[in-house]
DNA sequence: GATGCATACTATCAGTTTGATATATAAATG
DNA sequence: CATTTATATATCAAACTGATAGTATGCATC
């Protein structure tokens, strides 16, 4: 067998933050920012996740920051990344079965259907329905919080966002009925692999 | 506006055990190898969220359980749902809009795919792709571990999964070379809203 | 002119979840 | 004979979530 990864890099907060600040230097306010933008719509993190990262990172001198007076607002900490810091990037960069996760309310509660009463599964549908045009509208209006908004990546991942919420959308909209009809029907979307 | 819900039960681990529980009695490793067929597809737990689960659940007299001994086996605690437990649970089932998470390392790091080798992309996005035929043809299979398993709701659950994976076969399938190839392309699927 | 809200910035904390590990026995696999 | 798999419980450090807190300015709204 190959020899185990020596130190396994995972692409968690911190990781991800070391990945924004290849694009210049930024701040924790800012990093939170780009995560409500953009990120945080497939890897979420708040203030609680984010400074704990940043602290860790520049403890193990992976990022260096300056603290920057400001007039009439409060200081801002402006992180940098270091080689070791690219480096450790590069690292995680390099696994090769990164992760993508589901947690789901909405499905686990799907699936207790039949404890819940029509009205109130209709509600929840409409609900997840609207989120998800909320979504793409937002989608639409592309608000891409890296200089370098345009790159192949991000363009990539945007066109995953849209898909995948096109495709729920379709989904639910053509099957909801299973849901709240007491008599059988079947999948009206029959997928061959 | 009308009055916040008295007192938010969330659709946690927690709850979701209380829901196991209406299709008969079960121990916490029954419920873990549930979360493993089906439920950890769309919302995954380990025995670290399922034993404190259970413990707080039956301290709040939402869950009994009894301790059946076995031969050349470890004892089995087997939970059932109390009246207080089905209440809860129903609370849970009333909340209007239940979310649906990603975290997905995969899409932090094809935001980075610039950062990247075309060797290192392509051996992640192989990865996923047979990553997603594994989950269809585990879907096929079919292992459902409710008693109750052709319910409608886990129909819809796993018709969800099924279309969900191949829309995003397709979707890697027919944009990766954004990813590798230097000159400029666009995606090739576009999608009305 | 006061009250509240939004923006800009930092940071912490309780509660949950993750993923690995520990313990113990038996059966199957190699 | 050693290892792995299955049956069952449980715990722990590290990470993450979502809310809250503090502090200062400006901008509406009443």
């Amino acid at each position: 067998m190959p020899a185990a990864l020596a130190d396994d890099v995972a692409m968690d907060v911190k990781t991800v933050c070391l990945g924004m600040l290849t694009d210049g230097p930024a701040s924790g306010y800012d990093m939170k920012k780009c995560f409500e933008s953009t990120f945080g719509h497939f890897f979420p993190a708040g203030y609680g996740s984010i400074y704990p990262a940043l602290a860790t990172l520049a403890r193990n001198g992976l990022v260096e920051f300056e603290e920057v007076p400001q007039e009439g607002k409060p200081d801002r900490k402006v992180y940098n990344i270091t080689d070791a810091g690219r480096a450790e990037l590069d690292k995680a960069l390099s696994n090769p079965t990164p992760t993508h996760k589901v947690r789901s309310e909405f499905l686990a509660m799907m699936c207790f259907a039949h404890l819940m009463t029509d009205e109130q599964i209709n509600e929840v549908i409409d609900n997840k329905l609207t989120e998800l045009d909320s979504f793409l509208k937002l989608l639409d209006e592309l608000p891409i919080c890296q200089a370098d908004g345009s790159n192949k990546g991000t363009q990539f991942v945007a066109g995953f966002g849209r898909f995948v919420a096109s495709s729920l959308k379709r989904y639910i909209n053509e099957n909801r009925d299973m849901l709240t009809q007491s008599d059988t029907k079947d999948l009206k979307i029959a997928v061959g692999n």
